[in-house]
DNA sequence: CGAGTTTGACCGGCGC
DNA sequence: GCGCCGGTCAAACTCG
């Protein structure tokens, strides 16, 4: 098995093939051949693996490689050359009988074996054991390579993680640089409150201003929104209530009163910003059967529309991990491939998150600040965008678009190209909560592995969650949150992030890398404490969302 | 009984 | 001005 995947990972198809498939065939007419001859085991499967495959060397080595062969086969040594040299020369085995006239050279060795009743007992015991000196060696070296092979893989997984965790900084970076603004305001905002002698209602604060209500909210939410907010008894309720569609945030970020140009007409340039970026969208497209993927937020479906263009309905979510949480989402399925589930976030969390969510979350921050700085510099946004995209899924280029055209400037995540049908096409789910995203997570899984990539340190319940993700963020799972009500109670076993990880491998081998990595980190003692919101895409599931949520 | 979902109604923007 | 459409609300319903 080892050799199948350091092979595999080789990238050497013949190589693969020939110890996934054939290697189990060679390897038991091998071992009658042991008992027989009392031989080297993995030598002979090897060498004539190689040969047969490679044939490469079997022009130059003419004398040496049958001398091998002849080892393995002393008894028919001379038939044994033979047949080799036929099939070096044919670049095909050589049918040694009619049975085996379709088979590989591995099953010709081992008729050839059989056939060697006839013993030419001429090879000197001398030469066989010098032939098996060799293939020791061959093997040994083999090993060695592959040892070599393996360690150097790990180092570029490596470099690769810590390439995207740097790139995800950088992006991270940025954003707060363009923040800076964002925090001012909010300073502002909060000042103003205090003033008024009120600790802060974020939301009416920030409600007469569309553009920045909910940036601000978020800002400074953290702490204070929910407490507040509920604590706002009935009449700033009523109020909000009243303003309700027209002016909260929410309303602001994703309906058509979110406008930009309705929003720039009556905010100044860095409102109009902050509006842009409330509009940015990420948008994941992930294989899953599962009705929304899941990203380690919580969840409260408030509408579902059939959209045009589509008979798939949409599902609209907002965030109930804090009350007040601009944070929305559409689930879609998409029309061509009913398979794809098309999860757009927009906004950015007014609280801190566990770990499981940080990844889509502050994918999708970076995005909408990325694709913020994009709309102002051409050039730069440009730039930005590659880079964007390149720092969600840093494995492969191809898979992030962003669009200019759309109503709102959107990153798509396309995470639908990895093949990986095995998991969801397994009939019974086994768990809601595992529809991940093939990433997908599953695409589900995007922002589980992209966290991962981007925090190898981050134990590997974040994979779980991300199945969904799309929206691959980063990092996550370094963080423990203080907030009791953000943490999550389920621990994802171990059996299940194994399972996990296998899932987001078989979707995507170019993540292979990362998520070894997460796996050794798992299995080398950390265990995941942090929240694994295994299941908690369902809404259904978390025990203390105070859903009185939104619109009181 | 509380929390979450469903679903028809409502609202506002936009295009014709 | 009208209708379409996306998004949201909120009463009714379901579920544990």
């Amino acid at each position: 098995m080892e050799k199948g995947w350091g092979l595999a990972l080789e990238s050497d198809p013949l190589t693969t093939d020939f110890f996934s498939t054939k290697a189990t065939s060679a390897t038991a007419s091998f071992f009658r051949l042991n008992q027989q001859r009392d031989m080297f085991q993995f030598p002979v499967s090897l060498a004539g693996s190689r040969d047969d495959h490679r044939g490469t060397t079997a022009s130059s080595d003419d004398t040496r490689i049958p001398v091998d062969e002849v080892d393995f086969f002393s008894d028919k040594k001379s038939r044994i050359v033979d047949e080799d040299r036929v099939k070096k020369e044919h670049g095909e085995p050589a049918p040694s009988s009619d049975l085996d006239h379709v088979n590989t050279g591995l099953l010709l060795r081992t008729a050839g074996s059989d056939q060697s009743t006839v013993d030419d007992g001429v090879s000197s015991e001398m030469e066989d054991r010098r032939a098996k000196n060799e293939l020791a060696q061959l093997h040994v070296e083999l090993k060695r390579m592959n040892a070599e092979n393996q360690k150097l893989k790990d180092m570029l997984s490596h470099v690769n993680n810590n390439y995207t965790a740097l790139q995800m900084h950088l992006v991270t970076f940025m954003q707060q640089q363009r923040n800076p603004e964002t925090e001012h305001q909010v300073q502002e905002v909060k000042s103003e409150d205090k003033k008024h002698g009120e600790e802060i209602m974020p939301l009416k604060v920030l409600d007469p201003r569309p553009s920045g209500g909910a940036e601000t909210a978020e800002m400074m939410s953290t702490h204070s929104s929910s407490d507040e907010r509920t604590r706002s008894g009935t009449p700033q309720n009523n109020v909000e209530k009243r303003i309700g569609r027209e002016e909260s945030p929410e309303s602001e970020s994703w309906g058509p009163n979110s406008k930009v140009p309705k929003l720039n007409s009556e905010k100044p340039i860095d409102q109009s910003t902050e509006a842009a970026m409330r509009k940015a969208r990420v948008s994941v497209r992930a294989r899953s059967e599962a009705p929304m993927i899941t990203d380690g937020c919580q969840w409260r479906k408030y509408g579902q529309k059939m959209a045009k263009g589509n008979p798939c309905p949409r599902a609209y979510y907002r965030c109930t991990m804090a009350v007040g949480c601009p944070v929305r989402k559409q689930v879609q399925r998409c029309a061509d491939d009913r398979t794809i589930l098309i999860t757009t976030y927009e906004g950015n969390h007014n609280h801190p998150l566990p770990p499981a969510a940080m990844a889509m979350a502050s994918t999708t921050a970076a995005a909408a600040s990325m694709l913020l700085s994009g709309s102002m510099a051409s050039a730069d946004g440009i730039m930005n965008q590659n880079l964007l995209a390149k720092a969600i899924l840093p494995n492969s280029s191809t898979m992030a678009t962003i669009s200019a055209s759309a109503p709102f400037p959107t990153v798509t995540l396309d995470l639908t190209h990895s093949p990986n049908p095995l998991q969801f096409r397994s009939p019974p789910q086994p768990q809601p909560t595992q529809f991940q995203v093939p990433f997908p997570c599953q695409p589900q899984n995007l922002p589980q592995v992209f966290g991962q990539t981007l925090y190898n340190q981050s134990k590997f319940s974040g994979l779980q969650l991300s199945q969904e993700m799309g929206s691959s963020q980063l990092g996550h799972q370094q963080h423990q949150f203080p907030h009791p009500q953000l943490q999550q109670p389920q621990q994802p076993s171990l059996a299940d992030t194994v399972s996990a990880a296998t899932a987001a491998i078989t979707n995507d081998p170019s993540f292979t890398a990362a998520l070894a990595a997460a796996i050794t980190s798992i299995i080398g003692g950390a265990h995941p404490n942090s929240s694994s919101n295994t299941s908690n895409n369902n809404n259904s599931s978390n025990g203390n969302n105070n859903t009185s949520h939104n619109r009181q």
